[in-house]
RNA sequence: GCGGUCGUAGCUCAGCUGGUAGAGCGCCAGGUUGUGGUCUUGGAUGUCGCGGGUUCGAGCCCCGUCGAUCGCCCCA
């Protein structure tokens, strides 16, 4: 009996041909930008302590309680495979002795993340994130230039288009407490109508009742109170602040009360960039201001401010995936013209062209795998041409074949 | 974790009220032993996702399971 055939586990996927140039499309255009904006990458752990992920995301949200891939490794310490990315830098700035000089500091990041959940349309257990991070600026400057710099990615990859940033305000601590209370009193008063999945909210985090798809949720959520009223002067400043930041910057920005970012470390800014082209997974780069994540790493108070974008997600939204290169292909004729073009070939790649030669086969056969690498030109290596100094230079699009001197083959496909 | 739909050739799919599999594309070979893509002739495709059950007989019916997909929850 053959072995069984291998499937990949469930959630996971191979990145392959179209699919792996559309992601490095992406991850590609993201580090280009960001270093513009004064980002330097950081690669940290795929793995943690899970205490990582589970004091700074809160122990009650659905990733920590759920949704991560913890293990005990063979020395009986509790890891995690990380969730997500901010926590990690987070970590990584208080690891390294980085939380005093040269702040702020941007990062930024790419890379697989994992998390247990049922697989959807744009929803992997291994996913990939881009995200950037400012660490250790309070200013709302901070907050509107890394939206702008995720909005810049958006617009270079040519999919801002279907694509809105949604933005809100959780406020500092002091309005955040109060308009906690007034929403827990308002959703109370109507617990009974409230869905089921809406009630378990209500004991665990009110806020969440507002992003809530229910219908008859929402009537419930038209009537609640916004933010705004509870809102502390400062809060408010800082907020009108980043939104003016934006507009100067030429973000569109689109305000909506309703927005909650799940995990528990945001305050402030909160936003997303959502579209309705992903199905059930319309956002595609959401993020928010954490001032308290870094101290909860042991760090001092350093007031940061980031976002994640899924590459997954990013990816789907592509119009097209950049095509593969078209490589130049050389032939020999007959074994004796081999030599001649592997120095050819080599010259052609020294020259920065991309040139394939296959490693066996007749004339034919070269030619047909030639069009199937989609070669944009063959250089035909034959006895007599070469006797002469010669080859020929076939145009494989236009069908047009010429002899011209060897010499002249590298100038001629534009090296 | 919950619900809907779906798994047939490498790909996209067809397969009647159950009678032991088909098309297109692709692939391979010839027409063209120094010329691809077009054209033409011929050829090979397969544990019908997997396991069990019903039946004289199952791709088709039943149960389970794995996977995909869409939605809920949640999230990038």
């Amino acid at each position: 009996m053959a072995n069984p055939p291998l499937q990949p586990v469930r959630g996971t996927r191979d990145l392959i041909g179209e699919d792996f140039r559309g992601h490095h499309h992406v991850v590609g255009t993201a580090r280009r930008i960001l270093a513009l904006y004064g980002h330097e990458e950081w690669a940290t752990p795929i793995f943690e302590s899970t205490a990582v992920f589970a004091r700074s995301l809160g122990e009650t949200s659905d990733v920590v309680s759920k949704e991560m891939y913890s293990f005990e490794d063979r020395g009986g310490d509790s890891i995690t495979l990380r969730p997500e990315g901010t926590a990690g830098v987070c970590r990584a700035l208080v690891s390294n002795g980085l939380t005093q000089a040269n702040l702020p500091r941007k990062v930024f990041y790419a890379g697989p993340m994992f998390r247990y959940e049922r697989p959807q349309k744009g929803r992997y257990r291994q996913f990939h994130q881009i995200g950037a991070e400012v660490l250790g600026a309070a200013e709302p400057l901070a907050d509107a230039e890394v939206i702008a710099a995720g909005w810049h990615i958006l617009q270079e990859l040519g999919i801002s288009e279907g694509v809105v940033l949604e933005i809100n305000t959780l406020g500092d601590a002091e309005s955040r407490d109060a308009y906690r209370a007034a929403l827990l009193e308002h959703f109370t008063a109507h617990q009974a109508a409230l869905s089921p999945d809406s009630q378990v909210r209500l004991a665990k985090n009110p806020m969440r009742i507002l992003d809530s798809k229910d219908e008859g949720d929402r009537a419930i959520v038209a009537t609640a109170p916004t933010i705004q009223p509870f809102l502390t002067a400062a809060a408010a400043g800082f907020f009108d602040a980043v939104l003016r930041h934006l507009d100067t910057l030429g973000v569109p920005t689109r305000q909506n009360p309703r927005i909650v970012r799940g995990l528990d470390y945001y305050s402030h800014t909160a936003f997303e960039f959502v579209t309705d082209r992903l199905g059930a997974q319309g956002t595609v780069m959401a993020g928010g201001r954490y001032d308290g994540l870094v101290a909860e790493m042991g760090g001092p108070a350093t007031p940061s401010v980031g976002w994640a974008a899924g590459v997954e997600r990013l990816s789907m939204l592509l119009a097209a995936a950049p095509a593969a290169p078209r490589p130049v292909a050389v032939i020999p004729v007959g074994e004796a013209q081999e030599a001649a073009a592997l120095g050819l070939l080599q010259d052609l790649r020294r020259a920065g062209l991309v040139a394939e030669i296959a490693y066996k086969g007749n004339l034919k056969r070269r030619m047909e795998r030639a069009n199937r690498l989609s070669a944009r030109a063959a250089l035909i290596l034959g006895e007599d041409e070469l006797a002469a100094g010669q080859v020929q230079l076939r145009d494989l699009d236009a069908g047009s074949q010429a002899t011209i001197p060897l010499a002249e083959a590298v100038s001629r496909l534009g090296a």
